[in-house]
DNA sequence: CGCTTAATTGAAATGGTTCAATGCCTGTGG
DNA sequence: CCACAGGCATTGAACCATTTCAATTAAGCG
């Protein structure tokens, strides 16, 4: 599972808190456990299109995503559904570290996930005493209500193409940040369906489909066989407004 | 300006986190002010409608309400803007304690304002070394990410009418929560002008009007002269869906 | 291979915006 | 204390972005 030489277990590992504080079990192994590895924790994989956890079920652990795509949702009456955020390999789902959440919300595997989950009160005990391990916990939840006040911009201010072209844009951006897309590329893995999409725009699936087609018509992007190609960025930052 | 005889100089002290932790000078006067007080900090206040700071602005300082309402929006190119939230009295606005904003965020006075204004890097020194107060400070964090939360549902996911209706209710709850309005009270003062509603709906203005007007002939409430009459709670929430 | 889930397309309905006109408050200066 | 100006509220009519409904095809999945 670990790889010892390069020094990393996933891609996505140099970017993730618990491997850079050495908390993880993937880097700290067997005999250097005791240092930092004693936060317990355990290694899972969950397949694409299930439910990972359900709110209280976070009471207890923390998790962190190795690898896949994750979204965190809340149900709404009457059978609809509001996405709130992706999290990315290497990113904690920390929300709710300090406190509960006031909506029930959902956490669900979008891809097939590896992740590892770490014991709350262990995290927390830990992050209080290791000043550098709260600076990052604090930087990945302000980094978070960052791209919440532009969601909220977005959707309470923006049409739908605009909406949609920022989605991906964003989404494009952290990938190539984490380095899980070279930084040049035009195509890339992109497994969100068009109901990801319309969920976490406010919008119908329906209509993520006419905006799409408009954007492949148009030659900006397409998107299909979860695949993107970046036909034209300019424009695509173009209707988005930037 | 101290009340010392009762303790409080306002009525929001007793939930305003400088206060509890003895960092305020409308606490910790004159001589106590060695111990806790060597947080730089001074008292100021603005006129309704004036802009208190630019998202810049906010690099050095951290501002709490102690009286008035404040909210912290967003322009939009073409003129719109989004308001992101309110700040009532005691509250501290201080998203930008750990890291910048990404968006451009104005905060401006609803109300006349007086706040009081804290050095940020003292703060943030007091903060690493008091437990207690970096408790305080993620719990207001985390309270904050817990309304974002549910403004984007409802911003994704309802209506007019219910978006409305929530943003009533969450606002009466935090009043009365904070014991700026009696807890039975059924007439309330209550600032906000239509073109604020709208900015924190996703509305227009317009139809905000339409929105509250069809509230009042349903008998549900009436809103006029900074006045808040809460006619039907039990109609409004459920219009809200609650 | 068959079954379920997802994408696509068009037509009709709708919720909210935009535009425009009118009147009302509120604060300000004379 | 009154007059005036600018911001704010109200209303109706026309417009348009997005939803809803419905029917068909295509794509994953066991």
């Amino acid at each position: 599972m670990e790889d010892r030489t390069s020094g990393l277990a996933r891609p996505a590992c140099r970017y993730c808190p618990a491997y850079q504080l050495a908390i993880c079990h993937a880097r700290t192994v067997a005999s250097d456990a005791r240092v930092r590895g004693g936060v317990e924790q355990s290694v899972r994989s969950i397949a694409a299109r299930r439910t990972m956890f359900r709110e209280r079920d976070l009471h207890d652990i923390v998790p962190i995503v190795c690898n896949g795509w994750v979204s965190r949702d809340v149900g709404v009456s009457g059978g609809g559904r509001m996405i709130l955020s992706f999290y990315l390999p290497g990113q904690l789902i920390g929300d709710t570290l300090f406190a509960e959440s006031a909506v029930d919300s959902f956490v669900e595997a979008i891809t097939d996930v590896e992740y590892r989950v770490f014991k709350r009160s262990t995290v927390r005990e830990f992050m209080f005493i290791c000043d550098e391990s709260l600076e990052m916990v604090l930087r990945g939840l302000i980094e978070e209500m960052r791209r919440y006040d532009q969601l909220i911009v977005d959707l309470g201010r923006h049409s739908a193409e605009v909406r949609v072209a920022r989605l991906i844009l964003r989404l494009v951006e952290r990938l190539k940040a984490r380095e899980l897309e070279k930084s040049d590329a035009h195509r890339l893995r992109f497994p969100l369906r068009h109901h990801h999409i319309g969920d976490a725009t406010g919008l119908t699936s329906v209509h993520v489909t006419k905006v799409l087609s408009k954007f492949r018509h148009e030659h900006v992007l397409a998107l299909g066989s979860r695949t993107l190609s970046l036909l034209d960025p300019a424009a695509l930052n173009r209707i988005a407004g930037w």
